[in-house]
DNA sequence: TTGTACGCGTTATCAA
DNA sequence: TTGATAACGCGTACAA
């Protein structure tokens, strides 16, 4: 059988290449590497061949052969639909792009069995490193026994009974700034709409919330608080529970911006007069029939800085002396959008008419 | 040298396995594949050497021998940051992720050269398909003899000068409704503001804006077309420019997000009463201060229908005779987001308070 | 200047 | 029931 024969379908290889041009393979392989020692007749007949062929060289083989890593990063995010995840995966992507390595994405829907069967895959793919928005709190399929020693980073939320690197938004001090933004306008009753707490945002923003009152003096009043709504359809139902008690909230912290969203609707629907203040900047908070105040940050940052942490522990390799786990911590910023400010630029920054 | 010693780093391999177990390779293999024939003794010497060393099976090893394909497929998008890219992207990675297909993913910035490149380099890297967004007009890198027969799918933006499947959005008809929404409130003087011509939704969402004027009997008034604005801020220095005219529009058509952010911004800030319809709906569109029309279509759809369009070309394989390119258009629906809307429901249904 | 032999990790095939 | 051999596509080392 001859080499053309050999193959029915499939792209076209060196051999293909080496048979059309009249040489061997490892003379292709030379003249597509521009080793010197190739003269320029059998360069051209090789480059020749190469354009009626239309062969590429292949890169897994090529890797494989030169024990190199496939320069494959796998990145796993519980929920892309959400502009947050979307940006932390671009920020990974335009860091890791740089460096020539592409990025393996899936999405676990917050799904934990989903995620460790991803990370499963990923590594028998050969990943050579993994960014992971873990849905759960059991982290044991992400040790690093259970990765082969591919490293780890983990975003938005903390390795959990394991050593790894994480990049976390500083969600206890933007709860505590944004509450503290709203007890600096006289707010006494503020109530608190998040996650629950076993979700690691819901944990520390609510502590945030709990710091904050503390500090002005006043107590958590428990029938304020809602921590169950998952949709922001349930989370619209809770805020306008809360506005319709005896003695209604004047303010409400929201730890997300599925609640954000809902206490908006439920705010403008009740044409109630209540503030709000929440995690998560957007594009039209300026332009809402409710004043609003955002603990913002930049997710595209979380992603480049974990993108960071990752090439550093991928170019350390697998040292005798592992360098201790990392947490880098992003900072957030207090934004004030209110009505005042309909008549001046973004972001507080007021100009006259 | 030892199969042991032979490596210095690196996962542990089969021969490494079958060291340990005592057997040889093609043993370990059948074992692990629960091939029959192999006895219990040996399978479980086997299973705990894999145990012991902690060896997973090489998943790009075991294609390239078996001749079977990466299970990889390509996205392109030009900017993931904005939620209908990171949506199609769910979209694509929902449907392929359910068949055991991993999605490489990769941002443009709706740069050519790059797109090009990452092409190049996806392919190289053996994809078995791919979805992309164009960042540009000329798509010759995306002919099926550059991609060397690999199926191309082409997302939010048709194929020009090459045949290719392709998904798009009811573009003019979307931009048709909207505008005739306004003109059916009685404005008369609307303006556009939108992507230059270059840019196919540009060119199409003009062309919905332009016939419902013609089917209305009215002209286009040139001065109230803008074309340019690239960013928010640009799109609201022109909103603005065109509410301080002398005969300023009533209304507001916005064939993209940026257009429809710096319009609001724009007509919020001089507390105009002008109307504004555009493309792109998004969450807090019900709680703004100006009431607003958007043109919706399910994002995370046109992905899935990329997926399917290039599920099926992969099944087919490189035929003989090609089935000819296809196109699906995903429809639009109006969405009317009235102030009276804020007393009811969400969506157009109006509920009594 | 060009070719041969061999191996990366895995598995199909055939032999034992 | 198990093993030896060869091969997927490519590149290094060495020989011609």
């Amino acid at each position: 059988m001859t080499d053309v024969e050999r193959r029915i379908v499939g792209p076209p290889t060196m051999r293909d290449v080496a048979a059309l041009a009249g040489v061997s393979p490892m003379t292709v392989s030379r003249a597509l590497h521009e080793h010197p020692g190739v003269s320029t007749a059998v360069r051209d007949r090789v480059l020749s061949a190469v354009g009626a062929l239309g062969y590429r060289r292949n890169e897994v083989a090529r890797r494989l052969r030169q024990g190199r890593s496939t320069g494959l990063v796998g990145v796993v995010v519980t929920n892309l639909g959400n502009p947050f995840y979307a940006g932390l995966t671009l920020g990974i992507e335009s860091v890791l792009g740089g460096q020539g390595i592409r990025v393996l994405l899936t999405n676990t829907a917050e799904d934990e069995g989903r995620e460790r069967e991803v990370v499963e895959d990923l590594l028998a793919r050969q990943i050579d490193g993994l960014v992971v928005v873990p849905a759960g709190a059991d982290h044991r399929h992400l040790t690093d026994g259970a990765l082969g020693g591919v490293p780890v980073v983990m975003a938005a939320r903390p390795p959990s009974g394991i050593q790894a690197d994480c990049v976390l938004v500083d969600d206890f001090g933007g709860a505590r700034a944004a509450t503290s933004a709203l007890l600096a306008d006289g707010h006494r009753r503020i109530a608190f709409l998040g996650n629950p707490p076993a979700v690691y945002t819901g944990a520390e923003r609510y502590r945030g919330y709990a710091v904050a009152l503390k500090e002005a003096g006043l107590p958590v009043e428990p029938g304020l608080v809602r921590r169950r709504q998952q949709t922001i359809g349930e989370a619209q139902t809770a805020a306008t529970a809360l506005l319709r008690r005896g003695v209604p909230p004047t303010a409400i912290f929201t730890a997300n911006s599925r609640n954000t969203i809902g206490s908006l609707r439920a705010v403008a629907r009740a044409g109630a007069n209540v503030a709000i203040a929440g995690f998560d900047d957007f594009e039209t908070a300026d332009v809402l029939v409710v004043p609003l105040t955002v603990v913002a940050y930049d997710a595209e940052e979380i992603g480049r800085e974990a993108a960071r942490l990752l090439l550093d522990r991928m170019a350390a390799g697998a040292q005798d002396d592992v360098p201790p786990a990392r947490r880098v911590v992003i900072d957030t910023t207090i934004i004030r959008y209110r009505r005042d400010d309909l008549i001046g630029d973004r972001n507080g920054v007021r100009v006259p008419r």
